[in-house]
RNA sequence: GCCCUGGUGGUGGAACUGGUAGACACGCAGGACUUAAAAUCCUGUGGCCGUUGAGGCCGUAUCGGUUCGAUUCCGAUCCGGGGUACCA
């Protein structure tokens, strides 16, 4: 019998429960340690191999600080608002708090097996009132807020009206939505409503248009990734863009703080450059163009105002609102059909496709303003309505949208910055001198836009303007399954509701989809009022609501009075080490990060950013199977569409799909057809007509060789025709439900047990590269755990440790190792630190080393990565408490250093042979005594040596 | 498209600041123990040529550059992964 990893994890996971051995204290001598996972949101698929990879990189830094003498706070919870419970619950009727639930049980019973050493008392649900409740408290601060540029942070709503009291909006610089100028008095005017309308133009939290991509025949906006091709990815129906009232959160008016204070946290560099590209700093200014023969002007924003010589036309973006005014009676029906084609495409299909060229002429022409020439106006989707103003000057000869635009549509292009040559390609770039520019030639670039900006200012037709790529935040879904947003409406003007009302709980309701009107879900609740009396907002906050504060929430999870207290937050103050995916790069670090600001600024929190270290794991991928099908109708006459997998060597069609087949439907286990489900539904649209030769040549093969199977049919589906028949080939992409892909952890542990998934997981690979799951390495590290044991141990498995002093050997083996791995947690490098834990067994094996001396220290050094079995050997040792209250030991380098050094050999830069040489030598010394050696003398052949470089303990080079 | 990121043996990876490329592990081949299997242990293992206790050449996606020396730095190209604002 050997170590038996189910008895001894058991017993260990049991005691730390029993003993609430990780519970972090909020008021402690020692110092803090925050640690923190992106919590998970719980899907109905489980844990899979993925999650838990950061998971148990943080807790190995967890279980390290503790032994460090850290007072570790290491919490877990779960992101359970989100729409696949929602969608699940649309078709089942099952309410989402229920699917939520068991999945989350599910994900407790995985988390639980891997051995994790969080503090379960913390534990929270984004999903539960008594958290929501505070996630709509922030909501209304949000509200009642306003951000004054002048102090630089968000100020409470009332000094904004006690400003407009005195002296209007006309002093006020405010990060606001556009807003007519007004004096005291005029605003004193007001009625109420008007009143609150205009607030609303400077509330952190407002009501405002925004583009969503809306469904018709689903009567509801989906997410970009819900829309494929124009197409809703469920159902096929078709999708437009369309200008929808939507709660927005103003983070815009936290952009240059959002950009600033990344210099201050210790986030990796590419990350933070994303966070900056996503924040699209540019500095310009805004000009107005008159339009012929109209009271109209159109505003551009450019940040290169000095090439305003070169303007040849105007692109309007089609959702822009002086398209239906500008354009001429001849144009309308070009224009109108034009409008209709771009509503059809996403942002991303317009971003990516900037190949394809499209766009139309108006009719009407603007003036330019410092030439006085007619320019056309033009609309084209590569002009994007969310960004500056949604509408460019177009400068062909140095921009390259514009240049292709030009070229393709046949516009003039005038050069006004020389260096480059523009009948080939744009010249974007900012250097040259200015040419045919009137008082602008001769000036380089950045001279120019100085000159032309105060230029536009001093004949008031713009001014220099910083502008952002980013845009506020919609924080409205028309969802049921999210936190209601604490608004009622009286006169058709929205309200929050009063604190001590929080929280606003989820209504019932008979059905979770949109009403037959097109409403969001809630309008479905009865007598749903607010007081009795009025109406609620009926859209819900998105699932970043919830995890943009919840790292607060941890550090005082059941605090009733406070989303957290003062006390707490002034300990714990913000998070040392946040690990999660970079596929959270700009969604939600950058939403946690304006949460934190906005809750500094009115003076709640003392931090102004959430995590100091932020690590990125990489993703694990999963092996998709591909299918070839093709889906078809035979001729007019044949009414159903019908599928057909296509068998191997069969020619590729030009009208096959690729379908995913569930994994574990390749590999061993049964087959349940409810499985097939990503066929992918948008078949519909894919409709093709197959030449009856093909049709043929298909349906012989399958009434040859499967006849129950020549039709695609899932009942009878069976595994071997994969095997045999099918062409299956397996993709690496993002492991996930959707994917059909995934493989969960509890099979690995029910083989090998929790320490070898641990370590298994870490010896993958560096934790911030993506790499695809494959079990293929797992027996070494399983092997390694039962050598670990063995050393304690004897031949007959019986517990045996000698209590005599180490040698020199042991003690440069152990020393090593854990200088290494005390490294390796520093920089993260997990995947090299179980290495050296192998080495470091394989070499104490081999000397036979059973010694207290050395395997007591071993066993707290693996105990971060492994800590059930270093628990186990710690207890053998004879220590009652457990070795979380351990401490890790120190190195000393004496026991590792060595007398002397290999140096490798090498003639111009190829080694040839190595000599060892005590290892304080001078260079000099060192070059002396190689080259009297006799091997040396040989290689030279005779030869003078040109020059010798020496670098002491690492090499020599000879150069001839 | 744009932004980020990666590419090293049959496989996962190591080489931390420009200094011995392939640590550690899997797999594979051969061997020991065993009636047999499992487990365990030993030996070999980047490619090509040559030897069978000589050695040589090539080699870190591709091409080029800087350097005494490049997996590492620079430029170009190809390929994979992530993000792209209502998935979380």
């Amino acid at each position: 019998m050997e170590y038996n990893f189910t008895e001894v994890e058991k017993k260990w996971r049991e005691y730390w429960a029993e003993h609430k051995t990780f519970r972090a204290e909020n008021n402690s001598t020692k110092p803090k340690y925050y640690v923190l996972d992106m919590f998970p949101y719980p899907s109905g698929a489980g844990l899979h191999v993925g999650h838990p990879l950061g998971y148990i990189a943080s807790d190995i830094v967890a279980r390290y600080k503790r032994i460090q003498g850290y007072n570790v706070l290491h919490p877990m919870g779960y992101d359970s608002f989100g729409l696949p419970a929602e969608q699940y619950a649309i078709q089942t009727g099952t309410h989402p708090a229920i699917t939520t639930e068991q999945n989350i049980n599910r994900y407790r019973d995985q988390l639980d097996n891997i051995g994790f050493s969080f503090d379960w008392e913390r534990e929270l649900r984004t999903s539960n009132p008594d958290f929501y409740k505070w996630t709509q408290w922030i909501f209304i601060k949000l509200f009642h807020a306003w951000y004054n540029n002048k102090s630089n942070k968000a100020e409470d709503i009332k000094t904004l009206v006690a400003e407009f009291e005195s002296n209007g909006n006309t002093s006020i610089h405010a990060a606001c939505s556009d807003t007519e100028t007004f004096s005291a008095d005029e605003w004193k005017a007001m009625g109420e409503k008007q009143q609150q309308t205009v607030l609303l133009n400077y509330r952190l939290a407002y009501l405002s248009d925004a583009m969503v991509n809306w469904c018709p025949q689903l009567g509801t906006v989906l997410a970009n990734e819900e829309v494929k091709d124009g197409f809703s990815e469920r159902g096929g129906y078709p999708v437009v863009r369309k200008l929808m009232k939507q709660w927005s959160l103003r983070i815009t008016a936290y952009a240059e703080r959002l950009l600033n204070d990344l210099k201050d946290i210790d986030w990796s560099p590419s990350l933070k450059e994303m966070q900056e590209n996503w924040i699209g700093r540019s500095e310009g200014s805004s000009l107005r163009f008159k339009v012929q023969n109209s009271e109209a002007a159109i505003e551009v924003f450019t940040t290169r105002p000095d090439t305003i010589f070169g303007a040849t036309f105007i692109t309007l973006a089609p959702e822009h609102e002086l398209v239906e005014a500008l354009t001429t009676p001849e144009y309308k029906g070009k224009v109108d059909e034009y409008i209709q084609y771009s509503k059809t495409r996403s942002e991303r299909d317009r971003m990516a496709d900037v190949k394809k060229i499209t766009g139309q002429f108006t009719g009407a022409y603007a003036v330019h303003p410092f030439k006085g020439s007619l320019i056309p106006i033009w609309i084209g989707d590569y002009v994007l309505a969310g960004y500056g103003t949604g509408a460019v000057m177009a400068v062909p000869a140095h921009d390259s949208r514009d240049y292709s635009f030009a070229k393709y549509f046949d516009l003039p292009i005038t050069e006004v910055v020389s260096g480059g040559d523009i009948s080939n390609e744009s010249y974007d770039a900012k250097e040259g001198k200015l040419i045919n520019s009137d008082f602008l030639n001769g000036l380089d670039v950045k001279d120019a836009i100085k000159k032309i900006i105060a230029e536009i200012e001093t004949r008031g037709l713009g001014k220099g303007k910083t502008n952002y790529r980013l845009r506020d935040a919609i924080f409205g879904r028309q969802r049921y399954w999210g936190e209601p947003i604490p608004i009622y409406y009286r006169d058709g003007i929205p309200y929050t509701i009063d604190e001590k009302d929080l929280p606003l709980e989820l209504p019932v309701v008979d059905k979770y989809l949109p009403t037959e009107e097109g409403e969001p879900p809630l309008a479905r609740a009865k007598d749903w009022k607010y007081k009795g009396e009025y109406e609620y907002e009926q859209t819900t906050m998105p699932g970043w609501a919830g995890s943009s504060w919840y790292y607060l929430r941890y550090m005082d999870a059941h605090n009733d009075k406070e989303f957290v207290s003062r006390d707490a937050v002034n300990y714990w103050k913000d998070v040392d080490l946040y690990i999660g995916g970079a596929e959270h790069a700009t969604g939600h670090l950058l939403y946690v990060r304006f949460w934190t600001k906005f809750l500094y600024d009115l003076g709640l929190i003392p931090v102004i950013e959430p995590a100091r270290k932020l690590i990125n794991q990489g993703m694990i991928l999963g092996v998709s199977m591909l299918a070839r099908i093709v889906n078809c109708v035979v001729s007019n006459e044949m009414q159903d569409t019908q599928l057909f997998f296509l068998p191997n060597d069969f020619p590729t069609l030009e009208n096959e799909i690729k379908i995913r087949v569930p994994i574990e439907f390749v590999e061993d286990g049964k087959f349940h057809s409810s499985k097939l489900v990503k066929l992918r539904e948008k078949l519909p649209n894919n409709i093709e007509f197959l030449d009856y030769e093909t049709f043929d040549k298909i349906k012989n093969f399958w009434d040859q060789f499967a006849p129950e199977f020549s039709k695609m049919n899932v009942e009878t589906f069976d595994k071997s025709y994969f095997n045999e028949y099918l062409d299956i080939t397996p993709e690496v992409e993002k492991m996930s439900k959707s994917k059909l892909n995934v493989i969960t952890p509890d099979d690995i542990i029910t083989k090998y047990g929790a320490d070898c998934l641990r370590l298994y997981e870490m010896f993958l690979g560096p934790l911030e590269l993506p790499k695809p799951w494959n079990t293929n390495g797992i027996e070494g590290v399983s092997k390694f755990i039962r050598k670990l044991w063995r050393l304690y141990h004897d031949g007959e498995n019986n517990y045996k440790i000698s209590e005599d002093a180490a040698t020199p050997a042991e003690l440069k083996i152990l020393h090593k190792t854990i200088k290494k791995t005390a490294e390796d947690i520093d920089r993260f490098s997990f995947n090299t630190s179980v290495s050296s834990f192998m080495i470091c067994v394989n070499e104490l094996t081999e000397l036979k080393c059973n010694k207290r001396a050395i395997l007591e220290p071993l066993a707290i050094i693996v105990s971060p990565y492994a800590p059930h079995i270093a628990e186990e050997l710690w207890s053998l040792l004879g220590h009652e408490k457990s070795i979380s209250f351990a401490e890790f030991p120190d190195w000393k380098e004496l026991y590792i250093t060595d007398q002397n050094f290999d140096y490798p050999i090498s003639i111009n830069g190829k080694t040839r042979l190595k000599i060892s040489l005590p290892s304080d030598l001078t260079k000099e010394e060192i070059s002396a005594k190689i080259l009297a050696r006799d091997e040396v003398k040989k290689l030279l052949d005779g030869k003078t040596p040109k020059n010798i470089i020496v670098v002491p303990n690492r090499i020599v080079n000879i150069v001839v």
